[in-house]
DNA sequence: GCCAACGTTGGC
DNA sequence: GCCAACGTTGGC
């Protein structure tokens, strides 16, 4: 069993349209980083837990926790030359970008990075290393167990 | 809109 | 295979 904190913009796919989405669950479509994928592809397992993180908005933090949801299988939009995630590169029996389901367990409050930053708890976290940029990164198990603490009763 | 960090591209 | 230029991410 391993941890992930994946983000995600709001604007693209927030938390309540995760909740919305069918079976709460959805494809993490557009990942185009090989170390991402790499996750995604090679690590990640059913079951493992996520927290659902919303970047590049207003208010930057944890929004809820998921789980992997399938075995990795191909990123559709790769192959869709109207979508801003077309890989002309890729074909669809060697496909470039592997992608999984990510289902909802549960909305929590939000956890802003800003307070994340405050918290000594998590300084070991990849996601506040100056200039992470990584879409989806590991989270250890004290991590983890430090991010449910902090949101554990505040359903 | 700025800018730091860092991944990717392409010339050599 | 090096590395400069360029593009992207994402917080602020």
């Amino acid at each position: 069993m391993s941890y992930w904190l994946m983000k995600s913009e709001p604007d693209e796919c927030s938390i309540d349209d995760l909740a919305a989405a069918p079976h709460r669950t959805v494809p993490w479509f557009g990942v185009r980083n090989y170390q991402a994928r790499n996750f995604m592809r090679d690590d990640m397992r059913i079951g493992d837990g996520v927290l659902f993180y919303h970047s590049s908005c207003a208010e930057p933090g944890v929004a809820g926790l998921a789980e992997v949801a399938s075995a990795p299988y191909p990123d559709a939009t790769q192959f869709d030359a109207k979508s801003p995630y077309f890989d002309p590169q890729s074909t669809p029996d060697k496909p470039r970008w592997l992608l999984v389901d990510v289902k909802l367990r549960r909305k929590t409050a939000l956890l802003p990075l800003k307070r994340m930053r405050e918290l000594p708890q998590l300084q070991s976290m990849q996601l506040l290393r100056p200039g992470n940029r990584l879409s989806i990164t590991p989270v250890n198990e004290e991590e983890w167990r430090a991010v449910l603490e902090l949101l554990g009763d505040r359903r």
